[in-house]
DNA sequence: AATTATTATTTCATAATATGCAATAAACTT
DNA sequence: AAGTTTATTGCATATTATGAAATAATAATT
C-alpha cells in the first residue's frame, strides 16, 4: 500500500487520461491499474479521478495530489539513481580533505593499504584542520573530527567516537593546588585550540552537572601538535584528542587533569558533497575507512 | 517493492541505529526490519546498512540515501494530508474569481444551486477578465478560460473546451468579397480582446496548416461582451467564444468567417493556490462546478 | 576465560495479498 | 440501433508477507 509504483500508476492515469492507456503504457493489465487507483483512494480516503468509461480528469483533490507528489516521485528515481552501483568497477581519482594531525597519524598506512586493494585508483589527499567547503566540489570526501553532526543540508557518516581529554605537564601542576572544579581552570592558562580566534570554549561535564567556560586567554592555535608541544613544555592545559597525547600519558610528559570531567563528545565523521550519484570510489573508500578505523584501537586511549 | 512504509523503516534503523529499537518504535517485529531493509537493498543493489548484532550504522550509499530519501518522505506525508478528508462538513467561505462575461452567464445559477446544496458554505465572488495572481492567496479558487494549462508552478484542473469562432455582421461581410484565407482578414477591421494592449494574436489552422496574424489594428477591449456589441454593429470581426455569441449566430445578427479555420482551442480551467490542505469546500465546489458544466449543453454551439 | 544477554538473521508453516482472465456494465461513435 | 472501447468486478490461482521459534554472532559481565 501507497508505494511509488502506485503513485507512478496515477501520475500516468492522470498524464493521459485513461486507464487503459495507462496499462498499456506501464506494461500492465487495466485491471490492476483500476485496484491500484482503488487503493490510493481508499487510503486516502478521496476521490482522485472522475471516470467515465470514455473520459477520466482529476478532481480537485487529485490535482492538488497529483501536482505535489510528481516532483516527489522524480527525486525519488533520482535518489535510488544516485545510490545503485552497476558496474562495481572502483577506479578514479578520490580527492579526500582530512584534518592534519589525525591525517598524519592515520593515514599513511590507511592508503597504502587502500591502494594495494584498488590499484586502479589515485588519492589526492589535502591535509588541512581547516574546514573545506565540502559544498564547493573540490572534494570528494571530507573527513573531520567534530561534535557529533546533526546538519540537514550536509550528507555525514559517523565513523567513531574521538575520545578529549584535559592534559598538562605535571611541572605545571606542581604549582597549581586544589584543581577540583572546572571553575578552577579559569586561574590557569588554558590553551585553546582556534581556527582564526582566540578563544574555545569548553563544555565539561560529570554525573548530572556540566560547566562552560572560555579557553584561549594566553594562547590558542590551530594545530593540535602545537598546543601539545607547549603544554609538555610547561605552558598551561589544552584539551585535546586521546589519540595526540597518548604517547605523553604513557611517558609521563603530560597528565590528565580533571580526570572526571567528560569534554564533549568527538566524532571522526565523513561528510560529503550533494552527489548527483554517489561515486563507487567513494562508497568503497568510506567503507574501508570505516573498517581500517574501527578495525585497530586507536583514538582511544 | 519500494514502498513509503520501507523507507520509514530504514530511515527510523538509521536514526536509532537498531534494528530491533526501529521494530519496537514501529510496532513490528525484528523479522520484518530485516526483511524490508534486506528488500530495500536488493532492489537498490546496493548496501545500506553496516551491522554486527551489536551495532548498527550506515554505508557511504545509506548516508547519501537517508539523506536524500528523508525529506521526500515527509513531503509525500504532508501531501496526503493536504489531500484527505476527515470530517466531511462542507461549510466555510469559498472565494472564487471567474471572468467576466462567463461569469454572469453561467455562475447565478450554478452559485444558487450549490447554495441550496450546502446551505453553510459562504461564496465571494469576483468578476475580472483580469488574471487575478491566484498564488497571492485572495482566492481559493480561479476560474479562467485560457489556453490549455501546462504550468508547472500552478495547480489546475481542465473542465472543457471552450469552442470560439470567428464573427462579423452580415452587413459588414456583405462589402468584403473573396475572404477565403486567415490571411485576408490583415484587409478587414480586427476586434482584438486585449486586456491592456492593443493587439491580439490569432492562430487559426485548418487539416496540417496554420496561420497566425495580429489582429488589433483598430479597436480592442477586455470585453467580450463589448466586442460582440461592436461586431454586431458592423464594426468588424472578432474571435469570440461561442457560447457569448450563441443568439446572435441563431436570430442572424452575426454570421461565422471562415468556419473551416479552427482557432487555438481554449479551456475552462480551475487554478487553485498550492495549498497546505486542500479545503473541502473547495474541492466540493470544483467537483459541482465540472458536473454542473458538464451536465448542460452550453459552452458548445 | 567462560557465561550471559542482546541482537540480527533464518526457517517454516500459515495467512494475506496480488494477479490475470473472462464477464459485465457503461458511454461514445458510426 | 449496433458496434466498439473502456472501467470494473468475480473468481481461481500464484505469489508474497507474516509471526513464532530456532540460530548465529557479538558485547558485556562474572
Amino acid at each position: 500500500m501507497s508505494d511509488v509504483a502506485t503513485l507512478k500508476v496515477f501520475l500516468t492515469v492522470a498524464e493521459e487520461q485513461s486507464f487503459s492507456a495507462a496499462a498499456r503504457l506501464l506494461s500492465m493489465t487495466p485491471a490492476s491499474v483500476t485496484r491500484a487507483i482503488a487503493g490510493l483512494e481508499a487510503e486516502l480516503g478521496v476521490q482522485l479521478l472522475l471516470r467515465t468509461t470514455r473520459k477520466v480528469s482529476l478532481t480537485s483533490a487529485g490535482a492538488v495530489y497529483a501536482a505535489r507528489v510528481k516532483p516527489l516521485v522524480l527525486a525519488f528515481d533520482a535518489a535510488s539513481e544516485a545510490v545503485r552501483e552497476e558496474d562495481g568497477i572502483t577506479s578514479g581519482l578520490i580527492r579526500i580533505s582530512a584534518p592534519l594531525s589525525m591525517g598524519l597519524r592515520l593515514l599513511p598506512d590507511a592508503v597504502r593499504q587502500f591502494r594495494s586493494l584498488h590499484p586502479a585508483t589515485h588519492i589526492s589527499l589535502n591535509l588541512s584542520d581547516h574546514f573545506v567547503d565540502i559544498l564547493s566540489g573540490a572534494f570528494d570526501l571530507a573527513i573531520r573530527i567534530s561534535t557529533a553532526p546533526t546538519d540537514k543540508s550536509t550528507i555525514w557518516r559517523k565513523i567513531c567516537p574521538v575520545p578529549r581529554c584535559l592534559i598538562a605537564s605535571p611541572k605545571y601542576l606542581e604549582k597549581r593546588t586544589k584543581l577540583q572544579m572546572p571553575d578552577d581552570l579559569s586561574k590557569l592558562a588554558c590553551l585553546a585550540y582556534a581556527e582564526s580566534g582566540l578563544t574555545e570554549t569548553w563544555t565539561l561535564s560529570k554525573d548530572q552537572s556540566t560547566r562552560t567556560l572560555v579557553a584561549g586567554s594566553t594562547f590558542s592555535s590551530n594545530s593540535g601538535d602545537m598546543l601539545r608541544a607547549l603544554a609538555v613544555d610547561g605552558e598551561g592545559v589544552a584539551l585535546l584528542p586521546e589519540f595526540l597525547v597518548e604517547e605523553n600519558l604513557r611517558n609521563g610528559s603530560l597528565i590528565r587533569v580533571l580526570p572526571d570531567w567528560q569534554p564533549t563528545e568527538l566524532w571522526l565523521t565523513l561528510y560529503y558533497p550533494p552527489y548527483e550519484k554517489l561515486p563507487l570510489r567513494v562508497a568503497t573508500f568510506s567503507d574501508f575507512f570505516e573498517k581500517y578505523v574501527n578495525d585497530r584501537p586507536p583514538l582511544t586511549s
